[in-house]
Formats: structure tokens, sequence, C-alpha cells
RNA sequence: UGACCCAUGGUGUAACGGUAGCACAAGUGAUUUUGGUUCACUCGGCCCAGGUUCGAAUCCUGGUGGGUCAACCA
């Protein structure tokens, strides 16, 4: 069949956001010879989260999308915060989201002689000069935004002078915070940024990567765009608040003399009820608030992956929330959306029981076993099928029975009609209950012979399908309900003395023994099903033949939670 | 009471001086051996006031509202 083709129909759909329109307009100038290079930059001192994420698939979407390059960098200049078990997560977890960049793995580390060459060169140029100055007197000097800072008395130091005590502060003559390294620029800016900004520190501390080869540490603002430069990156994509930082970021490119990318910034991420500070989550962890980083309620990378989202799904979620300048927060319903309708597609379907209770069928033979025929994935055929035991004795869901229903429910309920997924068309006869508790123990039904799927008579409306197991064949394993608010609200800390940690959803996490159908053991290596009519789920790590342990990565769409609410 | 940035349905995001569109959310209906999926439909928006223009979400001015910036963090 030949599609009809509408005319001016044929242009690309999708229209540039505001980081594409400015590369776009650097090609059509011949900046960089229509070249394009990006990075992400991460500072290894935690893992990464979903807002990183949306960093990720735009930079390295920018560098693929117009033929380009993305290096991986570290932004490692900071050696107290930084370490290597957060180098090697990060590494994993750019790859597992689907990017590659390549032989272009760098770190800011690896410049750490060139940067001190480019701060000699300000020194020289009388551009930078040594402060004695303690942090407390720099910080009350500098002013405040609407008060101009005073200068430091060491600002006239001689150029000769400054180049000597700058060697011997590399060669580790002075102790931690005796003196700095500062740009001469002006200390009445009203940008608080140019009111000559720290450039080096000493540290004596080791380095991850360089050991107790340095004592002085660049500062970010003196780090990131010579970093970028030296990679001859085209544009340096960052977040919003660096917005008053690329004054600065020009400057020293500007009067170091070297090759100018150019800074970009977008909004970083936010999601509802979602905590996405890296400080935060690493108080989490510290605090035994979570189960470590990887723990499926966290916003992380490698949170999110242990939970069961798929690679696909972030990055389709980060093409869908766009990028610009507001600030925005993006509805977790969406976060979902993009895991549903991927594992909609992909994951197979699965009978399982979380709260069963047993139903008996009277008149089915008791030492009768069948084999059911279900589909594994009403989406996708080539999924095929399996085969499930039937028989006499079942479990089925407690909430799919009610001894006194309310109008809009359609499943079972005493005298009711009902149908069991992929087997016969059952009605409730009687129950058994405990008579201490009263609970329901035992619900008796009959089955129609005339009903097993397939069979004509099975296409009989009833109102509701249920799922089961065979009780005798059923597998047990354990399952964690993940509930989909790990925060009740968004915290807000200056709200009546609370912490973030106050909003903390105490129900986030369930545990339950659940009966789950026998092909379970078999399918166990495609890691992700969707239980019906309950959520998809995920096989967790921890998970043993002998003990299977199971993760809902997120709940089925809840029309029955919305009908009840009409009602 | 400084500088910079931002302002479009509930939430995001388009429209580049010429019909305000898309996605999520919400609602209604149809299909369905998952109260899932799918399909159709509905709801709902340009922060305010001036100005330029034949014509403004778009350009200009002024308000208003929000954000960022005062680590030897990044």
């Amino acid at each position: 069949m030949e599609e009809t083709k509408i005319p001016g129909d044929d242009k690309p759909t999708r229209s540039l956001n505001f980081i594409e329109e400015i590369i776009e307009e650097d090609i059509r100038n011949g900046i960089n010879e229509g070249r394009v290079h990006t990075r992400f930059p991460p500072e290894p001192n935690g893992y990464l989260h979903i807002g990183h994420a949306k960093s990720i698939c735009l930079n390295f979407g920018l560098g693929k999308k117009y033929g380009g390059k993305t290096n991986l960098r570290f932004d490692d200049t900071n050696p107290v915060k930084e370490d290597v078990e957060y180098v090697d997560s990060i590494m994993e977890d750019v790859k597992w989201l689907g990017f590659d960049w390549e032989d272009r793995l760098f770190y800011a580390s690896d410049y750490f002689e060139q940067l001190y060459e480019y701060a000699r060169i300000l020194i020289s140029k009388g551009k930078a000069y040594v402060c004695d100055m303690t942090a407390d007197e720099i910080g009350e000097t500098r002013g405040t935004p609407t008060r101009p800072g005073t200068e430091s008395i060491f600002r006239s130091r001689l150029v000769e002078e400054n180049l000597d005590i700058f060697a011997r502060m590399r060669a580790g003559e002075f102790p931690d915070g005796s003196k700095v390294l500062r740009a001469k620029i002006d200390m009445a800016s009203p940008n608080m940024h140019m009111r000559d900004p720290v450039l080096y520190r000493i540290l004596h501390t080791t380095h991850h990567r360089t050991g107790d080869r340095w004592c002085i540490y660049p500062m970010y603002d003196f780090a990131h765009g010579q970093s970028d430069s030296i990679e001859r990156i085209t544009h340096s994509i960052c977040t919003l608040e660096f917005e008053v930082h690329r004054p600065l970021y020009d400057w020293f490119i500007r009067e170091i003399g070297i090759y100018a990318p150019r800074q970009i910034e977008f909004a970083r991420l936010n999601v509802t009820y979602t905590v996405m500070s890296k400080r935060k989550l690493l108080e989490l962890v510290r605090d035994g608030n979570v189960n470590g980083w990887d723990d499926p309620r966290m916003p992380t990378i490698c949170g999110l992956r242990r939970r069961g989202f798929t690679p696909e799904s972030i990055r389709t979620f980060a093409d869908t929330i766009g990028v610009a300048k507001r600030d925005n927060v993006i509805d977790v319903s969406l976060l979902e959306f993009c895991i549903r309708e991927d594992l909609n597609r992909r994951a197979n379907r699965l009978m399982a029981v979380l709260n069963p209770v047993k139903l008996i069928l009277d008149n089915y033979p008791a030492d009768l076993v069948e084999e059911m025929e279900a589909v594994n994935n009403p989406e996708d055929d080539s999924k095929g099928k399996r085969m499930m035991p039937f028989s006499k004795t079942l479990y089925i869901e407690r909430e799919d029975f009610m001894e006194d229903p309310p109008n809009k429910f359609f499943r079972l309920a005493p005298g009711r009609e009902v149908r069991l997924k992929a087997a016969y068309i059952i009605c409730c006869e009687s129950v058994v209950k405990d008579p201490g508790t009263g609970e329901i123990t035992e619900i008796h039904c009959t089955y129609d012979p005339q009903t097993k799927s397939g069979m004509p008579e099975s296409n009989r409306k009833v109102k509701g399908t249920l799922h089961w197991v065979s009780e005798k064949h059923a597998v047990s394993a354990e399952v964690r309900l993940y509930d989909r608010l790990f925060i009740k609200e968004n915290p807000d800390e200056t709200v009546e003395g609370k912490t973030y940690k106050d909003f903390l959803n105490p129900d986030s996490l369930k545990v339950v023994t659940a009966m789950i159908e026998p092909s379970v053991n078999s399918a166990r290596e495609a890691g992700k099903f969707q239980f019906e009519r309950n959520g998809y789920f995920s096989v967790d790590k921890d998970s043993t033949p002998q003990h299977l342990v199971f993760n809902r990565v997120v709940p089925l769409k809840d029309s029955w939670a919305k009908a009840e609410k009409v009602k």
C-alpha cells in the first residue's frame, strides 16, 4: 500500500530546542569550521541521578546529531570529596544509558600542569596575585551583592614575588589555608564572581589520581573553562546556576589567550516527589535511610536500573521533557508513562497473586491437572505462549473477592460469575471463614466445563477476569512493592525547621510473599514482567533460584481506584 | 533593595511578525479473556500595562512574579 504524501509534510516535525538553534547558527556562521564537540563533566563525588541523565542525553545527543564528538571528563579538582568509587560508577552508568565516549575519557587532573602554566601567565600579566588573607577575611572583604568589596592589601604584590610564592605554594612550603592565588579583576563588580576570585588553594590531601604530586588545586572556575579549551570543546553546556560564572569563564579564556569554547546554560531537571541533590542523596545512603546508592527508591541511575527501568525509557524521558531556560518541575507521572510504555511492549505477562486466598472448584476432579495456554504478551505475538497448570485448588487475589460488593465492583462475589484468565468461567457458591477472626479462608466455586478458553462457550460475556495460580504448582517469591512516592511532597527545608527527611514516605517499601505461576522459573532470565493486573516487576539482583526476589518497577494504571473515587 | 536569567493550559514544551500546536495529567465513550493496552473525543493557556505594526505569544518600554549569585565546593 502506498502512502499519500502531503506536500510540506515531509519536513522534520521535531522543532529545535534553543541549544540546537545556537549550534546551528554557529555552524551557519562558520564558527569552529562547523565542528560540534560537547562534553559531560561530572565531579566524581557521588552517583549519577536522573538529573544527570538529562545532561548526558543532551550532550551525547547533540554530539551525535551534528556528527560531532562528546567527551567524558571528570571534574576532579577537589580531592577532599572525590573518590574512584564514584569514577567507576559514573562510567558504568553512562555506558548503561547507551552512550559511548570512545577514546575520549579525560580528567581535569590530567591538566594540572597546563593549568599551573596558565596561572603563571596570568601572574606575569599582572592579572593574578597571591593573597595571604584567611578565608574569613576574603569573605568579609568581598562585600555583598549590593555593596562593593574592598581590595586585598596583597593585591599590589610584585609579579616576581607572586611568581616566587606561587612556586613555593606548589612546592609545599605553606600550610593549608595560608595562601591562595587570586585573579585581579574588580572588587566592585556587580557580579560577585568577578571580585578577585580564588584560582588556587593549598590542600595537602591525597588525590585519587595524582596522589601527593600536588598540594595546590585549581578551583572550578579556573579549571573548567580551560579544560574545555584544551579539549577544544565547541559548546560547553551546563546548568543555569553557572550563568553568572560565564563572564569569568570568558575572562580567563581571553586573558590567557587560548581557544574559546562557548558556554550555554539550561535549566536543570526537577521531578515531583523526588530528591535531586547529591548532598541529600549521600545523606540518605550514609544515614541508612536507604540500602545504598542503588536502592530502588533512589532517583540515581543505578537505583532506577535496579528497580527495573530500561535505558530506553530514560532516554525517551529525557527527549520528552525538552530543554529550556525556565525552572521546571516535571511530574513524576511522565517518567512512569515512559517506563510503562516501554515495558508494555517488552515485558511478558505472568500470573502472580500478591495477597492469596484459596479458591476451590467443588465440581472439578480432585486429581486432574490441565495445562492452560496463555499468551506471553498480547502486544507482541512473537513472544509466544506458555502452558499453565490448572487444578481444583487455586489462589486468587484476596481483593478480587467481595462478600458484599459495591456497584462498580465487577469481580467475584457470592452468586456471581467471573472468568479465570486463560481457563474457565466460574461461579461463586459459598465462602468459609475462620470462626475466630472472621477472615475468609476459602472461596468455593463451580466451574463451567464448556467455557474453557478457546471453546465457543468461552466467548460468553462476563464482567470480570481474574488471574490465578494453582496451589500445588505455584512458586512463592519475595516481592518488594516500592511505592510511587518516596518523598511525600517536595521538601522545603525552610519550612518550620523541618528537614527533607521529614518528608520521607514511611510506606515507600512493602515486602510481601507472593504466589507465582511455575513458568517463572524458566523465564526468570527475561528480567522484567508484568504481573497480571498489578504492575511491572523486575528480578532483583538478590534473587537466587532458591529464593526469588522481585521489585515493582511501576504499578499499572489503576482504573479501579478511579472507579472507586467516582462512587 | 545590585547584577544576570526566566515568564505560553494542572505539568512540561513548540510557534522566530500572520489559524496558539504537541506530550503527560484529568474527563467521556468504544474495543478488550488484564479495571492493562489500543482507539476516538473532551477539558484547559499566551503574567500585567502601554507602545511599534495592517497584524504581536513573538519586537520595544515599564511594571509584576519567580530563579541564580556573597565556599579556599562543583
